[in-house]
DNA sequence: CGTTGAATACCTGCTGCCGGGTATTTTGAT
DNA sequence: ATCAAAATACCCGGCAGCAGGTATTCAACG
């Protein structure tokens, strides 16, 4: 492989501009397109067949794990690489789990980012160092706990979150007003929240929402 | 005045490494320093007398407010960009009147950032093209509108999100409950809301969370 | 085949949220 | 000095949310 054909995906052209900048200090990096939303990323994978794509994971809708998704199904033989302003442990597994094979923070130094370009091209994985041990430490949480929330629940959760009544749930699910009261109070023991407001700031901090 | 001495701030330092990178293409610019919070950031503006601070709206803990008014006031001959990754017209008004005189998305261009420094530097004030319609919009809306929720109601806000209840609130800011109740009732009426839940949602969906 | 967890459904009782008022004081703007 | 808005405080009534149970059905897993 001569050089390592690499096309960005962020709908922030600054910071684009900016990844292109740093690459082209590298020889065997080539640049082949800046694209600034999913359907152009993936109009330009198709016609240009990269190595790699960096992306971002929320470009505009959520659009980073579409992106992700559609070519670990389509292209499973082409990298990529996520970045991201959040911490967030949750979307990490996430991002893993759709197919992406590095993760990193936009504070990433120009170093580090080479060197996850040639970990992942390389076959491996690379998750950002400042992020690794607190990832592990989660991925060690989640063997041992159940999935806290069954799917009924989190449909629930849901929502709730959108304003909905119980009576108005059960309504919208075909159920009687009391199920859900039971869903919600079971939702409420689980994670251990005081209060509907608890449940959405929890919602939002698992990714739930 | 031969070089016009950039200093950057923003704890992303992916996409420091890129501005600074992109600025090198034109030679009259020179980054001086690259700061990642703020206090490193005042130090540099102390030790360096940069003529332009480029920064994060959202550096940490809202460090580039600070920043930005420790600049206006400490060093008001020195300009300010603020890029932001929001395109909430309500920070750039806090931004602006913070003393910033340029306001960006980091979608901007490489073209239309050095447009924004040039035109900074000559005195004027430069606000992103697809930013100044909206915020023109925003500007007649508020000389119309009123500021919807007052200081107290915001602050009843944010302690409803963090799970607090009325009670605790009263306790909290030394009020009698119904008081309390009372700021409650108007944020839900002002807001149109029906719970709890649309609070948050629209806290959220207004930057006031 | 038995057990376990998820999903369903119901009951009681209480607290706090919410909608509908009214009213005083303080503050800011004109 | 005056007027408007914000902040403070109180009352009443209704119902939803929440805590604490109990119980049945069904699918999954060993």
């Amino acid at each position: 492989m001569k050089y390592i054909k690499i096309i960005l995906a962020d709908d922030h052209d600054l910071l684009m501009d900016g990844i292109a900048s740093l690459l082209h200090d590298v020889p065997q990096f080539k640049v082949l397109a800046k694209a600034s939303d999913v359907l152009q990323a993936m109009d330009d994978i198709k016609a240009l067949q990269p190595d790699l794509v960096i992306t971002d994971i929320s470009m505009g809708e959520k659009g980073g794990l579409e992106l992700t998704r559609f070519i670990a199904s389509e292209y499973p033989l082409i990298k990529v690489i996520v970045l991201s302003m959040h911490d967030d442990v949750s979307h990490i597994g996430t991002m893993i789990d759709a197919g992406a094979n590095g993760y990193l923070l936009k504070n990433v130094r120009q170093q580090e980012l080479q060197q996850a370009i040639i970990t992942v091209m390389e076959g491996g994985q690379y998750v950002q160092q400042s992020l690794s041990t607190k990832f592990a430490k989660a991925m060690q949480q989640d063997k041992q706990e159940k999935p806290l929330l069954s799917p009924r629940e989190i449909e629930i959760l849901r929502l709730i979150a959108l304003e909905y009544s119980t009576l108005e749930i059960s309504e919208r699910l075909f159920l009687s007003p009391h199920t859900v009261e039971t869903h919600r109070k079971n939702i409420i023991r689980k994670t251990k929240v005081k209060s509907v407001v608890g449940l959405i700031n929890f919602g939002r901090s698992n990714g739930i929402l």
